[in-house]
DNA sequence: TTAAATGCAAACTATTTGCACGTAA
DNA sequence: TTACGTGCAAATAGTTTGCATTTAA
């Protein structure tokens, strides 16, 4: 594991902005890093304890918090009430499978230039937008 | 309260989807009716407990659960761990204030039908679609 | 060496559920 | 009359927190 990122280049992101390299928040970024699956705490801590036992479910929570705080990764709230990360913080939109609960990232030129901000009262300041995409996924047909 | 719809206009909906009609589930339509700040449970059960203590916070979450399941009322879910209602189930967007978390409906037709389908990969079968808009609103510039 | 991170368990919050009682139709 | 709904309290699920112990730098 940890293929698309190599070690060191993830131990270079969490040194460049403060944190330490513990072995804990490595396998969490690491692990993130791998997939594309927005997964929940749960799946993160099954995943990275899978070979041998590593983090605790409360580490697991503090670093992805930590994480999320310098920008590495992201919350996405689809629906139920479980929160998944992501460590692709580029802008991107989702897809959401009804049925199975997948999400799949959507390219950000989806939308193109296609909003109307125009629309949107002057008093609102816009700082950024997503676009939901709801449906069934391949697996789910 | 309860002006947006007549008294007998809440009746019929809920009659016509095989609803009985119990002041609980009356008030807490009516009073999501009455609003656009897209409530949570406790906010709606404080609105309707007003006056005189009509229901239950459990009352409240059936409610909510079966109006939802006739398609009277949607659950909106952005950030924070709490859901929030929605009276209004015509398709529109969402204004989330990062600073207070007010939530602000938006046109449909700030986005419409213009979506490039074409860079959604086939395999995934899309149904509807929303744009959740994120900045500060104009109480917290 | 030491400030920062971990692990555990307890605390919290939001929501769901089981069941006896009440009530709309 | 009776199937459906309510209220309460207990159960769950997800997440946060306090604190003693460990550890990266």
């Amino acid at each position: 594991m940890v293929s698309k990122a190599v070690v060191s280049d993830i131990r270079d992101r969490l040194k460049t902005r403060g944190l330490r390299i513990t072995p804990q928040r490595f396998a969490v970024y690491g692990n993130l890093l791998d997939r594309t699956d927005h997964p929940t705490v749960d799946q993160i801590l099954e995943a990275i304890n899978e070979e041998l036992p590593i983090a605790s479910k409360a580490s697991v929570y503090t670093a992805l918090t930590v994480l999320r705080e310098v920008g590495l990764v992201r919350e996405v709230l689809l629906d139920e009430g479980v929160t998944r990360y992501d460590a692709n913080v580029q802008p991107h939109h989702h897809f959401v499978c009804a049925d199975c609960g997948a999400i799949v990232d959507l390219p950000w030129n989806l939308l193109g230039d296609r909003l109307d901000l125009s629309q949107i009262p002057p008093s609102l300041d816009v700082t950024s937008y997503e676009l939901t995409v709801r449906g069934r996924c391949g697996g789910c047909e």
